[in-house]
DNA sequence: AATGAATGAGCCTTCATTCAT
DNA sequence: TATGAATGAAGGCTCATTCAT
């Protein structure tokens, strides 16, 4: 299998490296595989083509990066909490990688319409995620019972990326993980949670 | 002028057009002249270069959307109010223009960083028109005193341009306007609105 | 009209040059635009891309080619001296043009499948030329009444066709017109014609 | 000897199928290597180059072409006969083996022109061949005595070739060995053969 | 003001060949 | 002998912009 042979994350970290410092139109083939240390053709050994690299490459980093959200969840025993939780790891994460943060926030929108509906296809689980937090926060009370399932999760989602969309524009001036408590407290009204009034 | 001249609008309007059926890496200078009924040189004696053109579509209409919605706005007298008319707003003028829907939330994406660093200038003033409203339900005590601005108007932009995105991704299947609604109840109580809770 | 523009026919003469020079498989492009005087992009204002030059290059040769041997035929009343005048016109036309003789028998072979293929349909009207001679010569009682059509054919098209590539592979170190005549007669006699008898 | 260890046709073999089925250009030597069942590296055991598998196979299959020949040429005694046999033995053989016929009249021509002299040279001992039966023909008073040896060659080849390529470029749809006699028939007449005249 | 023919820089991908194992 | 992962050179084509008319 060729993902797990280390050369195929060698060239997606190279491409992460070089997206980010070059910007995505300035991100040639050649660019990434001097970076990854191989021959140019050696990136052909691994990768379809140049959209595949980054495809795999949001697959790979977005793969982890749900995955390590949904582990932490498990700390947390209702949806409020869990809810700031993922705001918490989603923000932490990309603050620890701010070459990903780039890349995802900035670069690859740039990306054809094709490519952005295969990163979408990705996205998919964490959407799903979120609105399986949203589905448990209605089913045992704690948010307003006439939420819109799939409003919440657009509004989550889209309070989340914009955040970090203005942070990363903002040459990441400031810390983003402090951003987490008041937007979590946004959010969770937004929801009508319960939690939130008793603690308050 | 330049601006005021009738084939500068035409040639914008023909961008738009080009852009959104053919998309933004296939509208090519020549594509957009024909469109506009001129020549291709005819072009560069209204606009700098190509990205002059997608920059003062954006102010173009850009500023038409955002004083109708300040014209709107007068109607309401209070913050949740004004918020409403807000949303409704930008979810009507798109849902009109749907042309216009494509290229501000997908195709216009696509461009480098410089220039959405540029578009994001012209936002300026509807971003900031946002937390003129926040400012309002703060001071009269509609809104918690606690509210982050900033963050409050970054979950505002992002609600609505993600559920606007959604919506022009699944093809504009369904009524964008219908979802105003519910998307100003989750708004306004995030922001903590007093007014929600009387009306409920 | 493309075609007749004189950037048209100065690519094409300067493909058979580039392409007699350097061989097929070294004719790029940049090196055909070069030749031409003309930028690379020219030659994609003239021909749909690199394949579309050496179609056209075969037609517009071949072309004229067919065109000039079927005036030639007017001078000619039966079927054998007919013969005669195509086989004298076919090699007199390529010694005329050596660049053009060494493109259409070594170098245009190169090409692949399809392109071969629609250099194939452009012969068609030559064979077919062939073919009404022999037809003309069978129905006059020239030629002998069993002879088949197509294979007659075949074997003046190959005759004449290996006589030529063995010429050009020598570098067309003798003449090729001289052997017009002994050609001409070896046909005459395949094809069974009364009008040798006569003569000898 | 590298010729006569069992790898060495085994990939010759190979390349004939891969050629037939894909094309000259599309016959990559990892292609090959796998149609026989062997590493690509080991190629380059056996073989200088990708060129030198394409001579060894003319190399190969025209030896044995050519033997087989000169064997059933001897049960022929006069130059007319012989020519029966050789066409028959030729359009015989490439019927027999239809991709050995794709390989020579269509792929092995894309080749460049130093391959293309290399695989003439490996031609001469048949064109040799058949200049031996034209003497004999013109010596024993068979053939016209006016006849030019090397044209006739040419004229035998060149009708031969032509009417294989036509008959593979037409998929091989009807009988090649039935033309044999009536291509016969029009060579001996060309060659001046008075035991034509005599059968008739 | 308007035209549109001409320009030319820039990059993804293939595949014959090598060489460490 | 045999393997197969790695190499790296090379070219067709697009399109924003110019400028002579």
């Amino acid at each position: 299998m060729k993902r797990n042979r280390p050369k195929f994350k060698q060239i997606i970290d190279a491409a992460v490296v070089v997206i980010a410092e070059n910007g995505y139109h300035q991100a040639q083939v050649s660019k990434i595989a001097k970076q990854a240390g191989v021959a140019d053709g050696t990136i052909y050994l691994y990768f379809k083509n140049k959209e595949d690299i980054l495809i795999s490459l949001f697959q790979e980093k977005m793969g982890t990066f749900v995955e390590t959200i949904e582990a932490e969840l498990k700390q947390a025993d209702n949806a409020s909490d869990k809810l700031l939780v993922l705001i918490q790891q989603h923000f932490g994460q990309l603050s620890d990688d701010r070459h990903l943060a780039i890349v995802t926030q900035l670069e690859l929108r740039q990306s054809n319409k094709e490519l952005r509906i295969k990163i979408n296809d990705v996205l998919k689980g964490y959407l799903e995620l979120m609105e399986k937090i949203i589905d448990e926060g209605i089913s045992n009370g704690e948010f307003s019972e006439d939420l819109d399932k799939k409003l919440a999760r657009q509004m989550i989602f889209g309070t989340i990326d914009e955040t970090v969309t203005t942070w990363v524009m903002n040459e990441q001036k400031y810390s983003l993980t402090q951003m987490a408590v008041p937007i979590h407290t946004m959010m969770a009204r937004a929801c009508g949670s319960q939690n939130i009034e008793k603690k308050v």
